[in-house]
DNA sequence: TCTTTAATATACCGATCGGTATATTTATGT
DNA sequence: ACATAAATATACCGATCGGTATATTAAAGA
């Protein structure tokens, strides 16, 4: 799992683990823009370069590369979210850094063909149990940062002591994610611009 | 089209177009679930009871018979949507209802899998552009009967006149996508109602 | 350098994909 | 009842699917 996170010592690496960290560095923007079950071995090979026996020596099937590869996508939007966080003193500046990061989405190096949480979520909620349940998680994660962020918040009096932590997590999730979809459907920009807006507001609300 | 609403007298459909209603009834709900590439010749054989020679006697090819499917799974919705909201007087009613319809959708006959616009513009936006194309118009017009209901109020003074119609409007959507995005993912439905609450309370904020 | 092992390529498997030409059944008009 | 046409079923097509057994090449250790 380590070898998934940028800046890893490659050095460190064995010729199967770089191998490996190739195929799914290769195959991940595909994953998330035609669907995990909409890429085939071909368009895996054909971007890679390399065969299919190549592939299956270094993993044991096409689920497995699956996998790895929303994993290697949603770290690299963790690492985005990571560093707009940190640079943050307030909380309230903290969850602004989220709206930042997909305002600028095209800007940065988010992932091709948008957020892997929504779209594993579309796609696996019926079909593939175990792509569901890394979505789910994800998702999971994603909110219980938020929530302590607010919750740390309240407690510093920054926040207003009725706002529910929970609820505003959610809420803001829902609306970025809402807004991803929109935008990309209509390929109006403006459309996520006047969502985003909306969840800034319900930032400001909360001091 | 006019076949695809609810409600048209069936004696007035010849045997080719009662075959055609049926197989788009049939399969509307594999292709709101399993996406419409996930969506198989054999599970719309399967669940037809028909064969392809059937089905191909009657669509052109797989894409006519989705794209039918398509039509079909958005028009249940509007008419459900349709029918809480003509029972409201006011504005704020007509786009409370929105809530409600989202709120309780597992009790009413939402199709299976979700909202057919959410999935189809996560599956196609990067594969299918004549299902991407439906689903951007569903969403436009969407878009604008809220806008419409906003606007009124805004006219009949029951809503502020610094209110922006469009902002709310896909401020609103967003948040209903996103909430049943989570709620399909996570299998939590107080997840669901804490959004749903905020967007109520948008709405609310609104007079 | 030689042997051993790991990594990759080749060539194939059965199953299923969407689609079609043709045969057969069912309905319709006279 | 019978001819005609519409609707459906049967049997097949080439292509592609995910996957694998085996051959070949590259790397590593002695």
């Amino acid at each position: 799992m380590v070898y998934f996170y940028t800046g890893i010592n490659f050095k460190m690496m064995n010729k199967a683990d770089k191998t490996k960290q190739f195929i799914v560095e290769m195959t991940a923007p595909i994953f998330n823009e035609k669907g995990y079950t909409g890429t085939s071995l071909n368009d895996m090979t054909n971007i890679t370069g390399l065969t299919k026996g190549s592939i299956y020596g270094n993993f044991a099937n096409k689920d497995e590369v699956a996998l790895a590869a929303f994993d290697y996508n949603l770290n690299k939007i963790y690492a985005i979210i990571r560093q707009e966080i940190e640079k943050e003193a307030t909380c309230k500046g903290k969850l602004l850094g989220y709206v930042r990061v997909y305002d600028h989405f095209l800007k940065s190096s988010f992932p091709t063909g948008g957020c892997p949480i929504l779209n594993t979520a579309i796609e696996a909620d019926d079909t593939h149990p175990l792509l569901k349940q890394k979505a789910c998680d994800g998702l999971n994660t994603w909110k219980n940062s938020i929530v302590n962020i607010i919750k740390k918040g309240i407690a510093n009096k920054e926040f207003k002591p009725g706002v529910n932590p929970e609820q505003t997590a959610l809420t803001m999730i829902a609306m970025i994610e809402g807004a991803i979809m929109i935008a990309k459907l209509t390929g109006k920009l403006h459309y996520k611009k006047a969502i985003l807006q909306s969840v800034e507001k319900l930032i400001q609300d909360l001091t």
